[in-house]
DNA sequence: TTGAAAGCGCTAACAT
DNA sequence: ATGTTAGCGCTTTCAA
């Protein structure tokens, strides 16, 4: 293997130095035009691919950003992952992605992991398991931007973009009730993430506001998948008190609940449902599938500008903010509405 | 905001070299026990991190394999990415995302941005409009390893693990022929890409085999989405000759022919719809969806485990070989199994 | 507008 | 078992 052209070749190939053609390169102004042009010639002609390994070690930016999410299946996390690189690109960012696969051990390593490779910031989403952040106050201490996005941990003092998971909570809640349905469930993950406390505490209060009260047998606390669903209806067909409709903490769940009511078929009466985050298939089941949509291209979009805004302080911490999108409704055949 | 800790901060406290602190971190075996656990303990106390940068502009190796696919957003590209990862880790070796978006200008982009970040070899799968292979010859002439997995290009003389799509394409409509259907239609993306075309052979050698005609006009050329079965099974329908079963290009695809045909509910006879994946929400739907499962997770273990092939041989292409895979029908509701 | 030279943090001969 | 030293390829003062 022939070795790889640097700056250097193309310096020998011009009888100039490699400062005139690092600067050429880089887009430096105080270059003659014929220079530049020489430059980029000779770098045409030898092939030359900078590598960008030897100028972030020098230039201490590598002009990467580390984004940890859950998981990448999921069109809520793809379409804010899309966004983020889209809202970063003209900066000349690009981001590397990290799944934490809902393991805490999994996101830790990823913090330890794109610390390591010197990224310029991280933008992370929380895992399901996430009770303790020392990992992601490394990132602060390092003094490099750190924004948590959707999934927060109170305890953390960092800008985050989030959705108004209470109002996320309430609406759907609103809506069933609205839709005339009284024995409302609720299946949910583990709490130490806010935003699912929170569309708790929206759900809770939604009932009250109506009238109704609050069964503790009708909350279920599980994970985010197919199978939490379906088992998560199994375990509501047994209560007592049969909810007449469920609301399911993604559209995933949803699905899952909707096929263990579909398995039963003609033996229970129907059951309303309603998932969050208008997955891509949502729409499109049958019955189709009412959701909150979370405007995942909002929060990435979001996300993108928070991180310019920090690299252009001279510490990014300088000033703190957190934001808050609103969720809208999405009301279709599985509460309902034809 | 402090500097970071070096190996010759660590040097300096211990009074010894910074070659013995990088032998006794990088676990090399000439060290003494107590030497590598002082270097241990003092690493940990300054809080030290390593620069993989460094380490990797140093060694020439970055412990990094790029991983392009048309979009993260299927599980059938997920799952192969997870087995990668898995396949790999316990050598050391990190991936890098790339999403192509089924974008030629993206995936161009991405070889030139993986190669620039000095990765030690790609894995790529094309996005639909792949007609060139220019950019991946690069990545060959710098005598890095290239796998292409699943969607391959005819042209190009590389490593590649694809599944047997003419067995694919041949299973799928054998099934429906054997469920009594006899007008079986075909929507499938764009020919140049090898897959494809294997499948529309095996689609049509499954119909003459039984004594079928192929009817150009039960054939659709589309992409790969929601809408492009939508739009695929609205064109079919307004065929004189409107098909009993239609192949739809993938679970996606798949989906909208679904959905067009419920839209239409009772104005037309039930017609059988199978699929390719086996996307997460396959199985739960109704009618569930037949579909071909295509293994993504052996697919991406057997590109694991050809990259460290690859990287043992002292060129990496001194041995080329092309992995197929064998396909595994799943009979559901859709195609007429209860 | 260009050149000279130092050095980012690490690895890996070559010594001892 | 440890030290010395020369870079990896690039950016960036400082000087001319």
């Amino acid at each position: 293997m022939k070795k790889k052209t640097t700056i250097y070749d193309i310096a020998k190939e011009l009888g100039v130095t490699v400062s005139t053609v690092s600067r050429a390169l880089s887009g430096f102004p105080a270059i003659s035009k014929n220079t530049r042009q020489a430059v980029f010639d000779v770098a045409k002609r030898l092939n030359y691919s900078p590598n960008k390994l030897a100028s972030a070690l020098k230039s201490g930016k590598t002009f990467i950003v580390g984004v940890i999410v859950p998981s990448v299946e999921s069109h809520f996390f793809a379409s804010i992952i899309h966004s983020i690189e889209e809202g970063l690109k003209s900066n000349g960012y690009r981001i590397i992605l990290f799944q934490s696969k809902e393991l805490l051990a999994n996101e830790i390593k990823g913090v330890k992991t794109l610390l390591e490779a010197q990224v310029d910031g991280i933008m992370a989403s929380m895992s399901l398991e996430t009770n303790a952040i020392t990992h992601f106050e490394e990132i602060v201490k390092q003094n490099k931007p750190l924004i948590i996005f959707d999934r927060v941990n109170l305890k953390i003092d960092v800008p985050t973009i989030t959705l108004n998971d209470y109002q996320a909570g309430y609406l759907a809640t609103e809506h069933l009730i609205k839709q005339g349905y009284r024995n409302i469930a609720f299946i949910t993950p583990v709490q130490q993430i806010k935003i699912f406390s929170d569309r708790l505490k929206g759900y809770k209060e939604a009932l009250q506001k109506n009238g109704l009260v609050v069964d503790n047998n009708n909350i279920i606390f599980s994970g985010l998948s197919i199978n939490d669903g379906f088992n998560g209806a199994m375990e509501l067909l047994n209560n007592t008190n049969i909810p007449d409709a469920i609301i399911a903490g993604d559209d995933f769940t949803a699905l899952g609940v909707t096929k263990k009511l579909s398995e039963l078929g003609e033996h229970i009466p129907k059951i309303g449902v309603i998932g969050f985050a208008n997955e891509a298939f949502s729409a499109y089941i049958s019955p189709s599938l009412s959701t909150i949509d979370q405007h995942p291209a909002q929060i990435g979009t979001a996300c993108a500008e928070m991180f310019l805004e920090m690299i252009l302080q001279q510490n990014p911490y300088d000033t703190i903010r957190n934001i808050m999108l609103e969720p809208t409704l999405l009301a279709r055949e599985s509460t309902g509405v034809n």
